[in-house]
DNA sequence: TAGATTGTTAATCGATTAACAATC
DNA sequence: TAGATTGTTAATCGATTAACAATC
């Protein structure tokens, strides 16, 4: 399977694999079998095979996989081998969740600005808030890799447009639309409501 | 295709057909045909009407889909006909974003409570907070549909443990950790650095 | 009626699972 | 060596797309 591109299914189940063996390697563990990644993260140890040969076989045959190993293929895999500059836009409740959020790597992710309507929101030590009207002249003078849309409804396609315009490529959207984009923007939907509806519809 | 299960797949783009429908409502649209519902969302023509159908055609050959009854229609499949009580547990960043949230239908989705080991913070208006102790007395008197666990990692296994003992069978954990639970909770997992490496992952 | 568009079956495509030879 | 476990091929399963008769 070497070389072959791999499909988005099995990027989608990366991140699992990683966290998991991040706590792995954290307790120290050196190995692991496919059968007990599988367990953990209930799908079959086949899947997990066929996922990790994907991108190159890196287990042993009557040993399994080297955690270590295994964790930094994937983080190189996912990108996480270097690190991020990022910007809010809209800083509301879920902007300053953002901003304030401890699960990201520290590292790899920074915040460097925030910007809104209301520049006299508060904003956590390090970050620095602008008026939303300073987009542009930002950008043309920061090296900003991924952008995130935290503001209304109303407001998130412009400012979209506008950051593309600006040369963002990578769009994490928050607000609750389907953004109208060119092809080549990586945009990622974080949807909310979407995801408390699979709670409320109620399976069988 | 009536009568067979929804597949787990066309559930999860039903919240889509749901929120450009409502769009479509506000903007006084009655009639649609599948093929413009699957531009604005990027599908396939034939995924809309295969999906629609999968729980009951309510289209009209030549004419396309009544915008109103096809929303109602997907609103009763999601469960939104009804409210839900919530309560969040653990009111860090992303509880508080989340109590604050304006994305979610204030009428649908009612936050009760939240609870934290500091119960000095400041929360809405509305919303009451407590010790994480009281959790089991505040289940015992109060008809709870949703928690949501927004705890930091090493505390969300044995908060959902509780949570399930007390009774609650439909979780929606933000805490970046695979919980071990019952087969019978409904566990939706909101996993933000998974989503951040999404855009970190180049493609091509 | 003629044109549009659904509902649904059949064909295709892709993803998951099973199986097992290779090999540590 | 014997046991364990991978890498990988083949079989299965499910989801998407195409096609078109039915019908508004």
């Amino acid at each position: 399977m070497k070389g072959k591109t791999i499909s988005e299914a099995v990027i989608r189940r990366l991140p699992r694999y990683f966290r998991y063996l991040e706590e792995l390697a954290e307790k120290g563990v050196e190995r692991i079998p496919s059968s007990r990644i599988a367990s953990a993260l209930r799908v079959t140890a086949s899947q997990v095979r066929q996922d990790l040969c994907s991108f190159g076989g890196f287990g042993q045959q009557g040993l399994g996989y080297n955690v270590e190993m295994l964790k930094n293929e994937i983080a190189d895999i996912l990108g996480l081998t270097r690190s991020y500059n990022m910007i809010i836009v809209g800083f509301g409740n879920v902007g300053a969740a953002l901003a304030g959020y401890m699960g990201f790597s520290k590292e790899a992710f920074i915040f460097k600005a925030a910007f809104d309507i209301d520049t006299d929101k508060v904003v956590p030590e390090g970050l620095k808030l602008y008026s939303i009207d300073k987009i542009e002249d930002y950008l043309a003078n920061n090296q900003i890799d991924i952008a995130v849309i935290c503001t209304p409804k109303a407001a998130a396609q412009s400012v979209a447009e506008r950051l593309v315009a600006a040369g963002i490529t990578k769009i994490w959207n928050f607000a609750p639309i389907e953004l109208d984009l060119p092809e080549n923007i990586t945009l990622e939907n974080t949807n909310m409501s979407a995801s408390l509806y699979m709670l409320t519809y109620s399976r069988r």
